[in-house]
DNA sequence: CGCAGGATGGGCT
DNA sequence: GCCCATCCTGCGG
């Protein structure tokens, strides 16, 4: 399978990257040269500046969010909480900053490696959250602006096409500051996916 | 199962 | 000095 290519990210709908980036695999190699990836299962479209909840409201520009005003498909990567780390997708042309961010995932390979990164941590646990992805993928900041037609990390085109049916949409999570616009359906995923984010969407 | 509380530090007002 | 696009543990039912 071969990697998105530019135009996948550029396109001018951040919430249309959103939904299509479901089932598509994220890969990140591990120190030895050896896969550690992913099927994407839950996103989230932020599109500043007028999107309350995003970094780049009203045009925010500074030396963290400046990825943002980057080319679609460049990596944005960010430190939260003063201990996790949060995957985004850069789209839509430079100087526009909209981003998904990946939520969760369902392990595809160097699930070893994820089970050493994550210990103690039952395997329905590796990456079924963002900050949890981050960590089972070896996502820092040092991948902050990453070109994802680079070899760093990247996204390649998943197995299967992923029929309408199966993708449910719904709030953003954690973003309760944002008024009128934490409420906007941009939070994608997989309707049977056992790897959906659990906070505030328990299981069945 | 659910919920409360703590950890922990960079980013920005 | 306050705010987070979070996760984990412990405790109660």
């Amino acid at each position: 399978m071969g990697k998105l290519p530019r135009e996948f990210y550029t396109r001018a709908d951040v919430l249309a990257v959103a939904r299509q980036l479901l089932g598509q695999v994220l890969v990140v190699p591990a120190p030895d040269g050896t896969r550690v990836s992913g099927v994407i299962v839950e996103t989230e479209a932020y599109r500043g500046p007028q999107d309350r909840a995003s970094h780049a409201f009203g045009g925010r520009r500074t030396n963290r969010t400046e990825t943002m005003y980057g080319i679609g498909g460049t990596a944005y990567v960010y430190f939260v909480y003063g201990m996790y780390h949060q995957f985004n997708v850069v789209t839509n042309a430079a100087e526009v900053p909209h981003a998904v961010l990946v939520r969760a995932l369902e392990p595809v390979e160097g699930i070893e490696l994820m089970r050493l990164r994550r210990p103690g941590q039952p395997d329905a646990s590796l990456t079924d959250g963002p900050g949890k992805l981050c960590m089972a993928l070896g996502i820092d900041r040092t991948l902050d602006r990453a070109d994802l037609a680079g070899d760093r990390v990247w996204i390649e085109e998943g197995s299967q096409p992923i029929p309408r049916s199966r993708i449910a949409c719904g709030p953003r999570i954690g973003i309760d500051y944002a008024g009128a616009w934490a409420s906007k359906p941009w939070r994608f995923w997989l309707r049977e996916s056992p790897s959906v984010s659990r906070r505030r969407s328990p299981r069945r």
